[in-house]
DNA sequence: GAAACAATAGGACGTCCGTACTATAATGTC
DNA sequence: GACATTATAGTACGGACGTCCTATTGTTTC
């Protein structure tokens, strides 16, 4: 693939992320990402065949941003309680989207689910990236039933996110934020 | 409005509802609902201008059935944990389509959300009507932030229920669950 | 049973969708 | 600079959508 090609093609991952972020997938057409970038229907079809192929991009686009994240983590923070607890710091840090919009991952799991169940399978390995990564720490901690103790960890964050977003409510994403590092403390 | 006419209405916002669940607002179409029915589109148009009429209907429809279990559930139990623990309980209850489909009012509420605000927020009235309830109960225990409790509450019922719909695992709602009466037993 | 009204059927409308095909412009190659 | 390849524009398709309009049928009322 020609440079140009390439990046081209991260050109418009970049936007359609973005507009299946704030509009969602099925209400999300090639029309409004062309237009978002300035090109044409043709062209966008030109660089993707299919609607899902290009889902499968945006959805790997995230995975590497994910890893890059969590590389990141790993390398700024050494105690498995900073390591949880910054994971939880990603609610705060993303407060203004996360109210508006919902948690990307999360918004995009439940809106395959109903329609389009192979590709939610693919999506949901996002969520194992973090449970995977959140084992490690847990395990440091003497943990025995890691898997369940990250699995409620992520559960307690989408339950978060999703209520601040339902209610737009910036304090209840702080309180429930706080919930959840007072469950990590105690750990 | 003749007995005949409110009869088909209400036929209507059942398997209406019903589809919405389980497809998404978006995903169904009047033809959808009207094939499921036997009826026609016009005829559909007669008892329902839009389809935004007829999602009102189905948000009435639905709080109807929230205060009518929440009456149930107040003349059944007498302490305040059973109430709050009652409410968990639900999540096991509906097991088979919270795993098929998510919850309910969590995933219209995050499907609103993003495109039609305005219905999201009387879908988030659905909401409003638990956590209200779920306050009673935690003072009668004695605490002051009702209102944080009871969206702590629902917030680890929606994560516990997304994570379910997401892994479509069994075992993994049985665990959050017992979590969340854990927490409860613990106020 | 005729007249008035309610309920349903059937289809047309304009629009947007994902996708495909073709022509043109830009770029690279020798 | 001719040619081949790549990238982009433009357009057309078949279908689905929400909505609307017009018959037609069914039901009630006097």
């Amino acid at each position: 693939m020609s440079n140009k090609k390439q990046s081209r093609r991260e050109d418009i991952i970049a936007i359609a992320n973005r507009l299946v972020y704030t509009k969602g997938f099925n209400q999300t057409s090639f029309a409004d990402i062309a237009d978002e970038l300035g090109i044409t229907k043709g062209n966008l079809h030109y660089h993707f065949n299919s609607k899902n192929e290009l889902l499968q991009a945006i959805i790997t686009f995230r995975e590497d941003a994910i890893k890059a994240n969590l590389a990141q983590w790993d390398a700024e923070l050494s105690t498995p309680k900073d390591k949880l607890k910054r994971f939880v710091k990603m609610l705060l840090n993303e407060e203004k989207d996360l109210i508006r919009y919902g948690c990307p991952i999360g918004s995009l799991n439940m809106e395959l689910g109903k329609n389009q169940q192979l590709m939610q399978e693919k999506s949901r390995i996002m969520f194992d990236l973090f449970t995977n990564w959140l084992e490690k720490p847990l395990k440091q901690l003497g943990k025995k039933n890691t898997k369940s103790l990250s699995r409620h960890l992520l559960a307690m964050a989408q339950g978060a996110a999703l209520m601040a977003y339902v209610y737009a409510d910036k304090k209840l994403l702080k309180e429930e934020s706080d919930n959840i590092i007072n469950w990590i403390e105690s750990l």
